[in-house]
Order: structure tokens, then sequence, then C-alpha cells
DNA sequence: AATGGTAATGAAAATCATTTTCATTTGTGC
DNA sequence: GCACAAATGAAAATGATTTTCATTACCATT
């Protein structure tokens, strides 16, 4: 029943545990691995079940995965070049708790992501 | 310029504010406005362009648009329902200007939302 | 080793939201 | 009326994700 490939996992894992289905695919065939695009999926949906792995929407909807428990970080995106700085996000784990509770919301999870424009541009 | 089309802002409206484009499109075929799904899209956008409406993510990945209050406000989303509440994110906003100018980043925006179960879910 | 059954795999097709293309219509100023 | 830009929408394209289905790998039991 547990069709959690160990390979999509360490893939996801070596990505910096967080990526979305089709760069993990990709990822695997640009290092040779054989793979079917329908088993990554899988793979990552058995992953979010067993609570090994998370997912959330970029953007433009396409879902991410991301390791569970992976201390986990924000971007803060230039504009103008793409440049990305991760950062540490103290305070908006703290506000996030906060208002959680304030509503009674459990289980609360969050994305955070400053953009601007980079000293060079 | 201006592709906002007002019976698509007021479809929007009278759906409490909250809906997807395609749930807009069904929306106004049944009470018998004639409408392309093209056209739907576009007036989205535009809203968005201007301000006028904001846009999330169901969990599916299905954008949904919603009317948005002048306000900088931030997003407490339930997974389960869909309920949002707006909350305050006054830590959030010193958060990213600190941030920012640690890197030497200007001109900056950011997004922060919080998802998890609400009460009844 | 042979058998049978169950789970895993992946190629190809289907689905669904969204975007693009492009021909047509509408509106507006001259 | 005439030209020209903007708006419209049907149909096709796109891209992520799911489903289908035939094949294969894996295990237990003879």
């Amino acid at each position: 029943m547990s069709r959690s490939n160990p390979r999509v996992l360490s893939t996801l894992e070596r990505a910096g545990g967080f990526a979305s289905a089709q760069e993990i695919y990709r990822l695997m065939q640009r290092e040779g691995e054989s793979i079917g695009l329908t088993t990554v999926y899988r793979a990552l949906q058995s992953l979010v079940n067993d609570k090994i792995v998370d997912v959330l929407r970029r953007d433009d909807g396409e879902a991410i995965y991301r390791l569970c428990g992976e201390a986990h970080h924000h971007h803060l995106v230039c504009k103008g070049c793409g440049d990305t700085v991760e950062i540490e996000g103290g305070a908006i784990e703290k506000w996030a708790k906060m208002m959680a509770e304030e509503h009674g919301f459990r289980d609360v999870g969050h994305t955070a992501e400053i953009f601007g424009l980079c000293t060079k541009c």
C-alpha cells in the first residue's frame, strides 16, 4: 500500500526539501533515473498522506512539496534580477501562531515572501 | 485599457465577494447574461491589477477572487471550508522592513498567508 | 522452480483551469 | 459614413494533475 518511493523522497531532499512534482521528475531524468511522471505524483501523494511532506501552492497554482519538520524559511526575492535570499522568520512564526489561536484555527501553516529591488538593480 | 467589466464585478459582489472565475462564469450564464469565459478571466485580471480584488488559491489550485478593502491586510484561510478571516499584520510589516534593510533591498512589498483548520472543520 | 495473487509502474489519454490566438464586433473621434 | 483602436468570445493551445489500463515486479505458498 505504501507507495512512498524512496528515490522520490531522496530527490526531494536533495532539492533542498522544496520542489514541485514536475521539478522532481525533471531532476531525476537529468540524473539518469528511470521513473515515470505518474509514479512521482503517486509517491508525493503518498508522502503527503503519511505526513512526511506537506504541500503548498505557488502563486501560479503549481503544487510544491516540502519535507515536514524541515526548518522552514522565507524568501527575499529581487523583482529585478530574481536573486533570492533565504531569510529567517521568527517573528512570522509567532505572529502566525498568535493569529491562529485568536481565531480558533488549528493545524496551521503559513507562507510569507518579501519582494523588492536588490542593491544591484 | 480598463477591461474591468462592471457586470463581472457586480456578479462577484453578488457571489458574496468570493468566487472562482469558473463560478462567476457559470453564475452569469445561469442568470442569462451573455458573456464569454475569456472575458471573465480578463475582467478579473484587470480588477486584480487595479487592486479592486485580490486573488488566493484553493487547496486544489483553483484561483479564487475576492473583493478587498483598501487597508492592507493578510488572510487566515481554512483548508477545510475555505472560510477566510482578514487579519492584521503589524508584526509582518516590521519584519519585512527589517529584513529588507538588512539586505539592502528597497521598494519592498510582501505577501503572507496563514492556513489551517477552523473550529468547524 | 512453478503458481497465483496483489501491489507498483508508466505510457498514453483524459481532465480541468487558465492563456493565447485570431477573426469579428463595438465604440469613438473625425 | 469611415477609419482605427479596444473589447469580445470561440476555439485551440498550454500545463499541471489524474485516470486508465496493460504490463511488470514482488511474495508467499505449493
